[in-house]
DNA sequence: GGCCTGAATTTCATATTGCGAAAGCCATAT
DNA sequence: ATATGGCTTTCGCAATATGAAATTCAGGCC
């Protein structure tokens, strides 16, 4: 088309816009960025390019920058067929993190009620990126106990039933990333083997929990229970430990329906599958 | 009180920093900002501006401009007493809006069913940004039927089912801002008294639905209910409208009845009031 | 109380970075 | 085929974000 082959050399003068609304303390393509966001889901979740750009009165080339960087973090997503740029499943992700913060509150009463019931050490923990932190514990009142891991990493997702119980529910891909650390072998009972560890969290997923048998510390034995939001994604887990001398079936059993019952309810508080026993639920229509 | 007053001229020469990370099409600044929301849910949700700095490897007084400005849109808080920063409500806000997108498709099935079983029209309804808008309708089957209205924006919230059964649930500082359109008169029953609508919400509130009794077309009764999630806000409604001369206590109370089973589960399905009539509901622990 | 340490905030000069006009490129409608 | 309108990409310019340093703040310790 344009015959004229004329140098073009983009823009002469700019208007000076100042500085988006009289705000000094703000980054300016930030700003515009998270406004992009707000728009969108001012617009019902989904928009189209143009609309977004009218709408904040952007420059469409302006939004269309900012989309791009939106999207490569996530944040904002091509739907596939259409011409549509909608919320991100980062936003989601973002969300549990959010809810998260208050899980030790939340869970505080259902911890005490765990220790009160089985007399027994109970440990809270959750994901923090690709590591499980243990975020509170509650002591057994026993003269010969599990003696408290003390806050923090766990350094041994593998062998612990914190660690399963939360891995047994995760995609592939992360969990392969939090086992990234290695299998390290700690007892005998140690699961060292992939594929052996993955056919044990398949089990885990079955049954609802995961039991650790001396496969981190000799002589504790520790039965653990995954809590699990809305989408299904792990938000943490609770356990607890007994020592060896105690961990009759009975007790096990009495440890486990005390644990699952608690992580069925903060599941469900959460949004979670929460009567359904196991793997995915669908509700049926009326 | 430095005593020197040399000019201090900042810095001489910048490393180059290379673009990020080999990135051509993405917007540094952004990048780093949504880096650094990303950081906050690593690290649970909480984080100090010193740890994030070093996580992130920013400098540390670039990570407080960009924190600034998520602060300023809500993506990020300070918690009050700390000094941590934490993921924001604007985060949540969004997350709604994120599962608003596939309403349409779960709320089908109900839709249809509602349909067949009372033999309506029956419309879906959504809040985006401060409109009101319908989203889905299933057309009636009887030879006298309430038209169709049209996809998009309802104008007269305080004179629909819908409007209704939505505003009932907000904040106040919401409802007020959807009704500054204002509350013009239709018909001889629309309610354009502020303090009255107030009170019809209340009840509405109670008894978990509304009902337009020829508020917005003369001869035109309308029974909507809201589907709420997990925090308790609003995402959608869902109302059958009926001609007048259907509209017995009989026929009206099924139209509730259906109406009402599909929110309630619709809500269910994002995690919302379920089986509890109306009000906050508060589990109680084991 | 006053002193000290480490963290948080603010300032400000600079050049790096983001901006947006215009050109190029797709779809889809006519 | 051809036109239309929305989406991407390019690229020179200067406005903008950056980060070293100075300043203020919080709180532990004599």
């Amino acid at each position: 088309m344009s015959a004229t082959v004329l140098p073009g050399p983009g823009n002469e003068a700019r208007p000076p816009v100042a500085r988006g609304g009289a705000e000094r303390n703000s980054i300016q393509s930030v700003d515009r960025a998270l406004l992009l966001v707000d728009t969108i889901a001012e617009l019902g979740g989904e928009a189209t390019l143009t609309e977004l750009a009218n709408r904040t009165s952007l420059n469409i080339s302006t939004c269309h920058h900012l989309l791009a960087t939106l999207i490569k973090r996530g944040f904002v997503m091509k739907v596939p067929g259409k011409r549509l740029y909608a919320l991100g499943g980062r936003i989601l992700h973002l969300s549990h993190a959010c809810l998260q913060v208050d899980l030790p509150r939340r869970a505080q009463p259902y911890l005490e009620s765990i220790n009160r019931v089985t007399g027994e050490t109970v440990h809270l923990a959750a994901l923090q990126g690709d590591t499980v932190v243990t975020l509170a514990v509650r002591d057994s009142r026993h003269a010969v106990r599990v003696d408290t891991g003390k806050l923090g990493k766990i350094e041994a997702p593998h062998a612990t039933a914190h660690g399963k119980a939360m891995l047994a529910w995760l995609p592939e891909d992360e969990m392969r990333r939090i086992l990234a650390h290695g299998m390290k072998r700690f007892t005998e009972n140690t699961i060292t083997d992939f594929s052996e560890l993955v056919e044990a969290l398949r089990i885990v997923r079955r049954k609802g929990y995961a039991i650790d048998r001396e496969e981190f510390l000799p002589g504790v034995v520790c039965v653990g229970s995954a809590i699990r939001d809305q989408a299904g994604t792990v938000i943490g887990s609770i356990s607890a430990s007994t020592p060896r001398m105690r961990a009759t079936d009975e007790h096990i059993a009495l440890m486990r329906d005390e644990i699952t019952a608690a992580t069925r309810a903060l599941s469900a508080e959460f949004g979670g599958p929460g009567v359904q026993s196991a793997d995915r639920q669908r509700a049926v229509a009326v």
